[in-house]
DNA sequence: GTAAGAATGTCAAGTATTTTATATTTGAGG
DNA sequence: CCTCAAATATAAAATACTTGACATTCTTAC
């Protein structure tokens, strides 16, 4: 599942210079979960600021028929939890480690004062947040817009670029079916036809992508760019 | 069709007190707009942020075969742009202009001095992003979970409270099929079946709320809050 | 008041998707 | 190398949604 981690989007600390990034860490509560453990659940309301330092964090919500739906994913260097911040809105989604996850906590007060005193601390974080807003629009624009084939082949690209092997994507279909909202038969049809344009080779937990580059110009004849 | 405006977030100007928002937007390039007139197209890449002084915007694209899909409208008091600057992204949608509409649009070197000078415009426009990042989840997220009915009542309990009406919401049928990227016999449906719930009465480009505190009721036991 | 345009109501055919169920294939562990 | 659990494949029935067409109702302008 490592290949679906961090997924479209700059992490925040990238955007920090080392000294910039080094003081926010060193203000942060050590948090540390192990494989699986819950982060937080929908609806709770104490408010911080998570950076990721090591690991990766799941989110998303489990429907009353037990149907899970994934929001995101979130790496090394994402940061969290904006909403319980600045909009003092509780957590909207259930949170979850995957692998080995050590976090840094920020409080409020903190957080207000870094943003007072280093401009561009608010500066990466404007550029974080605004970036997974616009990749939120675009997603939501897609759900609407895109055959579902069509989608499923943006995903398997989009995981494709950040993924370790540069020819092949790990994950299982009912993986890639919960991230886009559809059942696991439809997935499993929409791959089907994706293998009979060629595009993709179907594997066990695996999708193989041969023709990377074939697959992009696949997607922009189908007005699906990855950005 | 005034209702549809504003319905959620928090407009940034809102946010600022009377001192920074006089300087910010004294600062600002005057624009004006007519009824209709586009602002920008999908795709364009000049960045700035721009500030709605007066009147409205409409967010949205237009299909190959000549759908429209609606995004988001934008009343005065908000602001847009910011994935321009932040993200140096283009323009995800076209933009048009909702009856007399005056801007005040910021280049991108003046917003960054703003950021460095005045922590609270910087707070501002996170909380105003945060915001509206969250709401755009909510909306995928409901967009896969609900069904288009309860969906349907969700977007006119949503739209109820931004409304001059406190008991009905002006648009027509075909707005809210936009909105919610549902066919306009679709939505019908879904009135009717929300009108024999007894939830909603139907109306001439309007739909009237008798009860709002029961229609909050229906909505909880959907699973499906309005924030 | 009446005509014209705008918005809604309704129907039918076609497509997409879900649900449920069962069969098959694959990989990992003993 | 054999077995078991996990993952994939496939099929059929039911539901949701779209498209296109046409009728009806409502509002506004004259």
């Amino acid at each position: 599942m490592a290949d679906l981690i961090d997924f479209g989007g700059w992490p925040l600390l990238s955007l920090l210079d080392a000294p910039l990034k080094e003081k926010i860490l060193s203000a942060g509560r050590r948090l540390a979960f192990a494989d699986g453990a819950l982060i937080h659940s929908r609806g709770d309301a104490s408010p911080g600021l998570s950076l990721i330092i090591e690991g990766a964090v799941r989110f998303g919500l489990i429907g009353e028929a037990g149907d899970y739906i994934e929001m995101s994913l979130l790496g090394a260097g994402h940061c969290f939890g904006e909403a319980t911040l600045f909009a003092g809105l509780p957590r909207a989604y259930d949170a979850s480690a995957i692998g080995e996850t050590h976090l840094r906590e920020l409080s409020p007060q903190i957080v207000a004062r870094l943003i007072d005193d280093e401009p561009d601390f608010a500066h990466a974080l404007l550029r974080a947040t605004t970036r997974r807003l616009y990749d939120a629009l675009e997603f939501s624009h897609d759900l609407r817009r895109l055959p579902s084939y069509v989608h499923a082949a943006k995903l398997i690209a989009s995981m494709l670029k950040s993924a370790g092997d540069p020819n092949s994507v790990a994950a299982r279909q009912s993986d890639l079916a919960d991230t886009l909202g559809l059942s696991r038969v439809q997935m499993g049809a929409c791959l089907k036809r994706l293998e009979g344009e060629g595009l993709i080779r179907l594997g066990y937990g695996r999708i193989h992508v041969d023709d990377a580059a074939r697959l992009s110009v696949w997607l922009a004849a189908h007005d699906a760019t990855v950005a």
